[in-house]
RNA sequence: GGUCCCAUCGUCUAGCGGCCAGGACACGGCCCUCUCAAGGCUGAAACACGGGUUCGAUCCCCGUUGGGAUCACCA
């Protein structure tokens, strides 16, 4: 386990980058960075059909934005063809592989007729043997010549040896008839001529794995170790898809979610470290390890991800998360973009609001009473706090505002407490409704920190203007 | 259907022959308290089933059941 090491994270792009395959890149960048290895990023493109640059484009910003950085690539598949092509020469040369003019719609018909009479739908052979190859035929496929006696096994490292008799497996197509080779093939050379050692993926390749593995052998190369990774399922079980909700890395980003967070969630999926829940980026590479990687499929959580996002939230001081924030608060319509904040002043604002803060878009709604000066009083906490009850109260405190030198949060809650034995009062019917008059709602910070914070001026407009609408009113 | 994988609280998991089966999220209660959080304490909650092996099985073996994956000129 030295400088030897070398994996990779192959996603195809038929879309964003989705939790399963962050998951996947985020163990192989773990284990690389574990044990000094390289990690390279590759493209498995080979589908033109599926495969655009949008996609592509949206693969590598989740990449960089969680942070998962690469040694080498990205490689796209698409610009290897001669490598590919001289490989399928090569086992057409040793009789390992041969022509199909097999059309694909007969090969469908065998695969239906197959599937009805419950019998394995593989490949039947037609072409294995074939001594006249039909003069007429256009574009065959290149098959593969599996062996048909013996078995291959996997060695896997999460689930040790996975052995397959090697008559269930069918001579598959490595070579299409537009000419372009397919994914069991191109990713064996592919692993090969980059050199990888390891091969990190999704449980739902380890049915593919014997197939490679037969490719690599009658290629004459080494087979790397694999690691099979169980699947995420969704809370019904099923594999987890769009029906479960967000699924894809830049939904959770625009949700508010910081990427470590969502790294240190899924690092967690399938894999622990005693009873940590929390890591930083550097305690998941000194700790993990796929020995400790379970291999029972895992249920995605979206209320745990919440919770360790709050943890995550915690551990930033408030100037740091100023710049996260940032993006929320325009989206929000709370700041321009030309925003330029009081650093100071803004860094006390979110410290208030840090334990109450699970995501960016709850931090930046919170900081909306603060920032912004359009407050809209919520209707059912206005008619409660705001009323001929509570008016003397509110003028109260008002007046005694006014004369305050010292407007801050020590000196306000001095005030407050006379205030209190004045009117014998519990500090709850003072804080109510002036909470409401200031922040539009019912649920705020400590009252004496958000008048600080909103300063003099600004606190008297807005209990005025209650204590205006109230009169109004009547 | 064939092949392959998997099986501890609702969920993520610890456990690697002898534990009151531990932790975390979520949930309930209590405390703290100006609201809401945060925090502290606390409660409820699991070894799928049946056979073996063993002095003794959550743990090892076999089977059953259940779940998942895969069987394309997709990756």
């Amino acid at each position: 386990m030295t400088d030897k090491i070398r994996v990779r994270f192959a996603p195809s792009p038929t879309g964003f980058l989705h939790i399963g395959g962050a998951r996947t890149a985020l163990y192989n960048y773990l284990f690389t960075r574990r044990h000094n290895g390289k990690f390279i990023f590759r493209i498995e493109d080979t589908d033109q059909t599926r495969s655009t640059d949008e996609y592509i484009e949206a693969i590598i910003d989740g990449m960089k934005w969680l942070g998962l950085s690469w040694d080498e690539g990205p490689f796209r598949q698409t610009q290897r063809q001669d490598v590919y092509l001289s490989h399928v020469q090569k086992l057409l040369e040793q009789g390992k592989a041969y022509y199909c003019y097999c059309s694909a719609d007969v090969l469908e018909k065998k695969r239906e007729l197959a599937m009805t009479q419950k019998r394995p739908p593989g490949y039947d052979g037609t072409c294995r043997e074939l001594k006249n190859p039909p003069t007429d035929a256009v574009n065959p496929v290149v098959r593969f010549k599996m062996p048909t006696v013996g078995e291959t096994t996997v060695s896997d490292l999460i689930r040790g040896n996975v052995t397959f008799n090697n008559n269930t497996l069918d001579d598959f197509i490595i070579l299409r008839s537009d000419g372009m080779p397919t994914y069991n093939f191109v990713v064996v050379i592919d692993d090969i001529d980059m050199g990888i050692t390891h091969v990190i993926r999704g449980d739902d390749h380890l049915n593919n794995t014997p197939k490679q593995i037969q490719i690599y052998q009658a290629l004459g190369c080494p087979v790397p170790l694999f690691a099979h990774l169980p699947m995420i399922l969704g809370a019904d079980k099923k594999r987890l898809s769009k029906r479960h909700g967000a699924v894809s890395v830049s939904a959770y980003r625009d949700m508010g979610y910081l990427p470590e967070a969502l790294l240190n969630y899924l690092v967690r999926l399938g894999w622990s470290h005693g009873d940590q829940e929390v890591f930083t980026m550097q305690e998941m590479i000194d700790a993990f390890a796929l020995d400790k990687v379970g291999s029972s499929s895992t249920v995605f959580n979206p209320e745990k991800l919440l919770w360790i996002n709050a943890e995550h939230i915690k551990k930033h001081s408030p100037e740091e998360l100023i710049p996260l924030v940032m993006p929320f608060l325009i989206e929000q319509c709370i700041v321009g973009s030309e925003y330029s904040p009081d650093i100071d002043w803004l860094s006390k604002a979110i410290a208030t609001l840090i334990e109450r803060s699970r995501t960016l878009v709850e931090l930046a709604h919170s900081l909306r009473y603060y920032i912004s000066d359009d407050i809209k009083i919520d209707e059912t906490a206005g008619k409660k706090f705001l009323n001929n009850d509570t008016l003397p109260l509110l003028n109260s405190v008002i007046t005694s505002l006014k004369e305050l030198k010292d407007f801050s949060a020590a000196s306000i809650e001095k005030l407050f407490i006379d205030l209190m034995a004045k009117h014998d009062v519990k500090l709850g019917k003072l804080a109510q409704p002036i909470r409401v008059a200031l922040t539009g709602n019912t649920v705020s910070p400590g009252i004496y920190e958000v008048l600080e914070l909103l300063g003099k001026e600004i606190s008297i407009n807005r209990i005025q203007k209650a204590i205006n609408s109230i009169s109004n009113s009547e």
